[in-house]
DNA sequence: TTGAAAGCGATACCAC
DNA sequence: GTGGTATCGCTTTCAA
């Protein structure tokens, strides 16, 4: 319950306050000592006695006097998916390495929080933003450059040269779902999307269909778009499968964990199996895709790199030094295969 | 870019810093206007002139000053977890409404982690701390109750007096799993743990045992404990599926997801099927367990009340007035059943 | 190398 | 109802 400040710290050290500032500032040269403008004697009693007393800096006060922080903000659209979890905790682990804090918060697809979640952050004095914009969140995030905060979008694009951005590269994602399946000698594939217009879904399915007109497979190109709520979804997958079965599709591409779940779905209704009746490539991550042996192909978003780039990009955009162009990072997704006969399942490309 | 202080509303406005204060952090009563000691037009005016300046707090010098921060922190063992990223959620949506900050971190099961984490939180003068420990976190939290942060247990508990704590019946469920199979008609049921000897688990063991032996099935109590790690787990279920084949094994209880995800491993290897050879109940979350109409038994716990329930007893240990006894508080898991014929599923109890 | 002192922006206390 | 002002704990000149 006690309170250690600075000048307690300096009182029973017998030196100043901005000795021990100093010391406790200090970061570690490469030779192991503190590079501070103190005699290292000094600077070791201080920080016995810091130690001996408890002090901890007050980061409320060290944040109001320097303007500083050494803390960042992470909002993402839903901290309850795995993906953004994943993020988040990779992202956490990074920038803990570099000494900052890292808030996260979820703005639960509602524009209006994120409004309100950003001014929270500009109010906490951060550094920097890492944020996966909910849709209709463009307003918000103005916000916050406008009061300078540097910050990065990652997951889902908003028009705007101040922002930083890495982003998948979502139309060679379909192209790769596409090409996998050519290997495995299938010609007859569709993929199944939603009418809804999301810039994500919409450059996998130019990736599909671009891939099948490549191949010479353009009157093969079947894209359905069913409805994105749950209900009709689940019914437009089942319909189609029937359909599917009549004109021979051999292969359906699920760009999405929820199209992959409706279509499990279906297969169950329709007493369909997999490999026997169709393929399927999914994409994200699900207990599901692992069930089998070899694992049901999926392609997913590298998220350890998304966290690196996406922190790596703000450090640099917090300092200033960085060209327009270096401010986009665009990954390749990744498609996970295999796991028969006890090999675990790995990446491939296609 | 610019920066806007309470001094600049105060003086674009026409009165003194202390009202604009005042105005700033008033609640709105039940009548819907400001509860403060400010006449309301004189409030209204303050209220337009710091929208229109684009005033926003400075927390940094508002915690300073207050010595409160209308922060809390959210440790959990691990972020990635979809129990854990559905309470931070939960939590976060929660305290938000109060007008509270939700730091998020993750100690990825490591003590050292866990207690940099507690200090830089004290650090940030939180003002209280939920924590669902890792291993051996014990020492690190001494810390955050020996500064006098108020704190609240999750899911795994530690002795000690100072803290809050918001814990699972895992007896209760263990008994749950078993009444429910003996409705459905089975008297050999099985459970499959772990050796390593984690409360949680040890107590739903021990309701599945109590279960039984109330049932007068006390001959047919069989508990395995496997190994911890993930080869020898999957290796081990296999061996005892094949077992249970020959002894006429109805059904078995899994009392974690990563148990239930061996299991469904062994009964592709063993080429067995779920409702024919046995029956299951497992636990936590899988969309596996949804893949199937009707759903695979399982057992949940109650996320959104363990975020409510946890906040609230934080809440009252920040105010200061709570007694002993109501500073633990434990919650029923729920047992999801159902799905077939267009019914969604549901929760029961037994 | 060291120290004194001026704030950072908001709140809390006291006076009016 | 309203206003003046002394802090909160730290960083940051600037001088010594």
């Amino acid at each position: 319950m006690k309170k250690v400040t600075i000048r307690d710290v300096a009182r029973e050290a017998g030196v100043s306050v901005t000795l021990v500032s100093f010391v406790m500032n200090a970061k570690m040269g490469k030779d192991g000592r503190l590079d501070c403008p103190v005699n290292p004697n000094t600077a070791a009693r201080v920080l016995e006695v810091a130690k001996r007393l408890g002090y901890r800096r007050n980061n409320a006060a060290a944040s109001l006097r320097s303007g500083k922080s050494r803390s960042l903000a992470v909002i993402v659209s839903d901290i309850a998916s795995p993906f953004f979890a994943e993020i988040c905790r990779n992202l956490e682990a990074i920038a803990y390495k570099d000494g900052y804090t890292v808030i996260f918060a979820s703005s639960e697809e509602s524009p209006e929080k994120l409004a309100n979640l950003i001014e929270t952050m500009v109010g906490y004095n951060v550094e920097g933003l890492i944020v996966a914009p909910c849709l209709g969140g463009e307003k918000a995030l103005e916000r916050a450059t406008g009061v300078g905060i540097p910050t990065v979008l990652i997951d889902r694009d908003i028009p705007g040269d101040e922002f930083g951005r890495v982003l998948l590269d979502n139309y060679d994602s379909g192209v790769m779902a596409t090409k996998y399946l050519f290997h495995q000698g299938f010609g007859k594939i569709e993929m199944i999307s939603y009418k809804l217009g999301v810039t994500s879904l919409i450059d996998r399915e130019a990736g599909y269909s671009a891939a099948m007109e490549d191949a010479g497979l353009k009157d093969e190109i079947r894209l359905h778009r069913i409805e994105y709520d749950a209900d009709s979804a689940k019914k437009g997958v089942i319909e189609i499968f029937r359909d599917a079965l009549k004109r021979g599709t051999e292969a359906f591409i699920l760009p999405t964990k929820k199209l992959a779940m409706y279509s499990f779905n279906a297969l169950n209704v329709l007493g369909l199996n997999l490999p026997k009746d169709f393929s399927f490539v999914c994409f994200d991550e699900s207990d599901i895709y692992d069930l089998k042996k070899p694992v049901i192909p999926h392609v997913v978003q590298p998220v350890s790199e998304i966290a690196e780039r996406s922190f790596a990009l703000l450090q640099r955009m917090i300092e200033g030094n960085i060209t327009a162009e270096e401010k986009t990072v665009i990954l390749k997704a990744r498609l996970i295969l295999g796991g028969r006969f006890g090999v675990r399942p790995t990446q491939a490309s296609f």
